[in-house]
DNA sequence: AAGTGGTCTAGACCACTGC
DNA sequence: CAGTGGTCTAGACCACTTA
């Protein structure tokens, strides 16, 4: 009768607790199957809903995912760095190539769900732009998937009298991308602020990133300024959590 | 007969996405109550373990939490925000202000469980300090605590050799730090990395941070480096995703 | 003492995957 | 078609909180 005495923990946790250290010996591949539902109630001797108890845990915490009808799998990570200061160095900008195309180093990065119009300013984003309200603003909204897998959803507001007739106003907005054009605009960005939260998914974000359970998202709302301290543009991100790595280099 | 046309999602969801409307539209205030599985299973004709699974994704969504014999109450969040560049910047460390005290602004924040020992330096430590394997690392770990709730484990690696009989290897490195202290033996960090990585938490974290269910971590590993680029700190710490707001502003 | 959430059982039917 | 995970029921006993 494995695990019978030594314990006043839950009989679930007892199981879940036995493969998770499996799993981190090595003893189940990343990718490879995990026990099933059928296999630990036989080999645990408990009801169906035990089991399930058990493999929810470490799904819970993003060790495991269940793929019906098939099994249940170890999971398997290979997240991408994001430089969050060299990648908008203005330096960068005039190459024309796209920013994001440094995070994804030989791997297929690609963009869709492409949307541009223009809607009233919400009122967080209408705090940070220091705009009236009833303001109107352009949204550019964006997603980014990786080796054909979503990452990341974008979405970035600007004052729409300030971008009115630009590029900025297409879903592409030329070579250097939105920067290059602000700049062109008068207003180059040379300030930036980026804050990071990390939090469990909604459902509507669980949908468009595809993500499995267990898996938090950052969300990263970056605030661009120019030399005159003026905010003018406001980029919202929704990251899947376990796609990356993000890395802030800097001096004392 | 509550949601019975309209729906080919199960009842558990139909269940949760009507209650997380109604925490969003501000129904149910953050820290009041939530309908509990009683009241489910009669407002919904459903059994036991339905509501259940109703309640558990939203306590797996951050959303709720459930204190048992008490009830199930609506989370309340309330972080602090880090501003990662600042806070290092060396004109702080000879203040000798903590350099956390910029973090909580009025609030409450005291250190515990401090430990300091020599140990062998872990293979991944090692890796980014440029260290041969088999050597002996200073290891400092510490834990802060916000209001009573701890918010953050730290723990960082220096070579032993270098800080060897340095006040460095007391549990209280004196006025401005570890840092002054290594300024004092002729390495100032000059430069600093900081990666973050945000996942669900090991059990041992959840216990050291007292973590409810739907809680991420922050894993943030920073690296200081001399003038010469010579890594002379490895710091990783743990860090309550929702006490936290991590802020980065750097220049173009 | 009454009510709450936590654990557990022993069934059932379903939709999906893989051979 | 056999096996998998997903949903659901109708019970049970327990430990804990609140009053």
């Amino acid at each position: 009768m494995p695990g019978s005495a030594s314990s006043r923990q839950p009989k679930y946790r007892q199981i879940a607790d036995e493969l998770r250290r499996a799993i981190q010996a090595g003893d189940y591949r990343p990718g490879g199957t995990l026990p099933g539902e059928n296999e630990i109630m036989h080999r645990y001797q408990v009801a169906r809903m035990t089991a399930r108890q058990a493999l929810g845990l470490l799904i819970n915490e993003g060790l495991a995912v269940a793929r019906k009808g098939a099994g249940v799998y170890v999971r398997s990570f290979r997240p991408i760095i994001r430089a969050g200061i060299q990648r908008l160095s203005s330096e960068t900008w005039p190459t024309g190539r796209p920013i994001w195309s440094a995070d994804a180093e030989g791997r297929d990065l690609a963009v869709d769900q492409i949307e541009v119009h223009e809607a009233d300013v919400p009122d967080r984003v209408s705090a940070l732009l220091n705009l009236a309200d009833a303001t109107k603003v352009l949204v550019r909204s964006r997603r980014y998937v990786l080796d054909g897998e979503p990452v990341l959803l974008s979405r970035s507001y600007l004052p729409a009298e300030l971008v009115a007739g630009s590029p900025i106003t297409q879903p592409d907005a030329g070579p250097g991308g939105t920067y290059a054009r602000l700049k062109d605009l008068g207003y180059p960005p040379t300030r930036f602020r980026e804050d990071l939260r990390s939090r469990m998914p909604e459902p509507e974000e669980t949908e468009r990133l595809q993500l499995p359970p267990g898996t938090p998202v950052v969300e990263i709302t970056r605030t661009a300024y120019t030399s005159e301290d003026r905010p003018v543009e406001i980029n919202e991100m929704i990251a899947d959590a376990s796609a990356y790595i993000f890395r802030y280099d800097f001096d004392a």
